[in-house]
DNA sequence: CGTTGGATTGGCT
DNA sequence: GCCAATCCAACGC
């Protein structure tokens, strides 16, 4: 499996929507306290934008989501259901507020340390869901605000981007506004996807 | 200060 | 399919 160089800051000084799509098929590494190397690949992502009321920036910064106004190329982790962590990339210029979501990977390297982590074995689930994706790789609180360009606790690379015409595009999945804008981005059949189905747009029947 | 509900998950009916 | 778990940010008064 190719990693790569790292993807420069430049990567992420664009919009949400243009970054993740080619965000899939990056490798996202984590280097935990103890040295240990952790790698995923990227299968499935959000694009949240400033003006996207499914945004936790729609409302303005706020001290929960004041890294997605900050520098492009961070890491912004927030705490959600009293319980979980969900990572995003931090895009566009500073001020902007924009960031994509990571829902899902392939894991790559260090699956013993994942399932431990995650209490589980199966490989096609350790990291199939957002919170599931940061509770594999042990990204929490004290990882907000993470240079994934500078830093070394987490950063991504060039891996082998997937192409165009292998990129699924649907509606973003558990949000209640915002659903009309298909901004979930997603590798066709991949076997790692998360099993989170996309919000139906209001006034929709099931047939 | 009190209330509300969340970019989820896993277990149970 | 339904719902509890479990914290706390955001918002209204």
């Amino acid at each position: 499996m190719k990693l790569g160089p790292r993807l420069p800051r430049r990567f992420f000084a664009r919009p949400a929507t243009a970054v993740a799509p080619e965000l899939l098929g990056r490798i996202l590494v984590r280097r935990l306290e103890d040295g240990t190397r952790l790698a995923v690949r990227l299968v499935e992502v959000e694009a949240y934008e400033p003006d996207d009321p499914a945004s936790h920036a729609f409302r303005g910064a706020t001290p929960r989501n004041r890294v997605m106004f900050g520098p492009p190329g961070h890491l912004y982790v927030y705490f959600t259901y009293g319980m979980h962590f969900c990572a995003n990339v931090v895009t566009s210029a500073a001020g902007r507020g924009s960031a994509v979501l990571l829902r899902a990977a392939e894991p790559i390297q260090g699956l013993e340390v994942m399932a431990r982590h995650r209490g589980l074995a199966d490989v096609r689930r350790l990291c199939a869901g957002p919170a599931r994706l940061t509770q594999a790789l042990a990204i929490e609180r004290s990882m907000d605000g993470a240079d994934l360009v500078l830093g070394t606790q987490a950063f991504l690379t060039a891996g082998e981007p997937t192409p165009p015409a292998r990129v699924i595009r649907t509606a973003r999945v558990g949000i209640r506004v915002g659903v009309d804008r298909p901004w979930r981005f997603l590798e066709l059949e991949s076997p790692f996807a998360s099993p989170g189905r996309p919000a139906a747009p209001k006034g929709s029947r099931r047939s």
